[in-house]
DNA sequence: ACAAGAATAGAACGTTTGATCTAGTGTGCT
DNA sequence: AGCACACTAGATCAAACGTTCTATTCTTGT
């Protein structure tokens, strides 16, 4: 099925526009921005964009356009939320890890983190994770989840020293062990209460 | 501020539903999905949730509810060319790289990339960079460019053995010295006329 | 030229939806 | 208790919005 030259405008124009605003446009944003001269012509070529898989419709919904993915899917950029301590305290802990704010961001494609809630990502300093293959100088995806398993390597805040730190975490009892992975350093041991665990570790990238 | 757990609920099912649809909801749909009585406690809690900066609101819009957080733009899904050996060989040498299928393909975030002319990916198999910390089941980004320094890590391909490895690559005179990142493993010399150099790894991403 | 189908125009209708108003409930403070 | 303030409930309104109907114009094939 080729496009028509109007067709082709408007789904560039609900993809631009959906990337623009976050949210799909109207059938009558779509008119306007294409210059279309009424809504029944938009909805005729809808359908037919619609029947060809171009486009999903969801009837009677404000809004219910939704395009699928492409071949070049789409990446997110993803708040760097600067250096986290891979070995000495390098940052002062944070009430929120949501509220601390970030001029830099990273590209992270959207498939890897769809599945996560919420991501931050940051910069490693220090070598303390070293072991697990994660150095200086890294960045690491982090998904703001409570669901924390033994093994996984998370951003924890010790409360007592106000440092935000990565290390491998398992749960002790009532104690919480976190396990810098570096033959030089001493396993941390703390009371649960004394530690907030403020996500998990589910990417790394490393330029050259 | 912290959020209450109607507020967090909120923010969960606004992004569940905008991943899930491909468009935000409505505020009869929050009022829905998280069983609240009244859409003006939802819009109550949205203006809350927006005077904290964790949403965007266009007024008068129908969905007008976007995530800050996710800016996107687009990443190149680059084809993943089987496992290349960091270790033992475990793949024929090509002629020619570029000929090789691939029916797998990685999401690479296109900044990244964009500096580069052309490039491929590789599942890395067995432990020979392990000390660059490359590890097993790491994917690295290969520029396949000429331009190769020493010290960079590279695809070399080993005409005699028909493998494809990665090593550290050191010219020394008219010989070349391919270097496994391992202390068990011994330097590879060889004459330039013996080795093709295939590009250089110029970025790593690994999931958890 | 003619018919037939594709595409456009304009209007109207009914539902969806954001906004708003008033009243009510809960909670902490003095 | 009395007050201030955060939050909840329900209802209502006007605008936004998807749908549909009819009429008209444009293309294309014969």
């Amino acid at each position: 099925m080729p496009l028509t030259d109007k067709q082709q405008l408007m789904m560039d124009f609900i993809e631009t526009y959906t990337i623009d605003r976050g949210f799909p446009p109207t059938i009558r944003d779509i008119q306007e921005g294409c210059k279309i001269s009424s809504t029944s012509v938009v909805d005729y070529n809808l359908r037919i964009l619609e029947r060809g898989g171009l486009l999903k419709r969801s009837r009677e919904i404000s809004r219910g356009i939704e395009l699928p993915r492409r071949k070049r899917s789409d990446s997110i950029q993803v708040p760097v939320l600067g250096p986290i301590s891979a070995g000495n305290p390098l940052m002062v802990a944070p009430i929120d890890i949501r509220t601390l704010d970030s001029d830099d961001h990273v590209a992270v494609p959207e498939e890897i983190i769809n599945q996560h809630r919420e991501i931050v990502a940051f910069n490693v300093k220090g070598q303390s994770m070293i072991n697990a293959h994660i150095d200086d100088g890294d960045v690491v995806i982090l998904s703001l989840t409570r669901e924390i398993g033994d093994g996984d390597i998370v951003a924890a805040w010790l409360k007592t020293d106000d440092e935000i730190t990565l290390k491998r975490y398992f749960k002790e009892d009532d104690q919480i062990r976190l396990q810098p992975e570096n033959d030089e350093m001493e396993p941390i041991i703390v009371n649960a209460a004394d530690v907030e665990i403020h996500g998990k570790v589910v990417y790394l990238m490393r330029g050259y």
